[in-house]
DNA sequence: GACAAGATTAGCT
DNA sequence: GCTAATCTTGTCT
């Protein structure tokens, strides 16, 4: 059932551009990780985009500490972090070097490795409750601090094109969870995908 | 050195 | 639907 598909890496271009533009088209890739000779993948269904310099919600809004730094490296960065005491949210970097911002990964729909996620995930059954949510996919895909700062354009995470090339539309709508800046519609799903974070915007 | 807040989730009602 | 859990970071003293 599930195709054996050529896997490589979008390279820094891909991410050098406008974090909008990267957010959107972020949707559909294969989020990848190589994980003790075994791979673990997953089509990434819901981002969210976080501009640096005029977006209040932005950690990297302000000036730049130790902690939000990452957002202002080279894109394709990945800049990993902790939150709420127990998770983790993982963002990719765009845009120019010195520009802090970022693509949150929000939610993806698994594709290999489904028994290591539900392993992580506490042995969960309901495979639609796996990833769809910014900590829930880190959880699965076992990202930490660790990974923080590291390259996704060559190393054992990376995002992938999607070779199946299946058709989506695409749903825009203001992002979740913020105090802040929640008026801008930054926020860009699958339509009808069902891995997609249930949530009031996607009754 | 201490304290408050946070891009969330799980678990119970 | 609501609330507790949980800890790093930033800010202030």
């Amino acid at each position: 059932m599930i195709k054996k598909t050529v896997l490589i890496p979008l390279k820094q271009e891909f991410f050098n551009r406008k974090t909008v533009t990267v957010a959107r088209e972020l949707l559909g890739k294969i989020l990848v990780k190589n994980y003790n000779n075994s791979i673990l993948t997953g089509r990434i269904v819901e981002t969210e985009a976080y501009l640096g310099d005029s977006d209040p919600a932005c950690h990297a809004y302000g000036k730049i500490t130790k902690r939000n730094e990452v957002l202002f490296e080279k894109p394709g960065t990945i800049y990993v972090y902790f939150i709420y005491g127990n998770y983790f949210c993982f963002n990719v970097v765009t845009e120019q070097e010195g520009v802090g911002s970022a693509v949150l990964i929000r939610a993806v729909e698994p594709i290999q490795g489904i028994d290591t996620f539900k392993k992580r995930r506490n042995f969960l059954k309901d495979i639609y409750n796996l990833t769809n949510g910014p900590a829930k996919l880190s959880m699965a895909f076992g990202f930490n601090l660790k990974d923080n700062r590291k390259d996704i354009t060559g190393g054992e995470i990376f995002i992938a094109a999607d070779s199946t090339k299946v058709k989506f539309e695409i749903e825009i709508s203001e992002r979740i969870g913020l105090n802040k800046g929640t008026e801008f519609p930054y926020r860009f799903f699958i339509k009808g995908n069902r891995f997609v974070t249930k949530h009031k915007f996607n009754k």
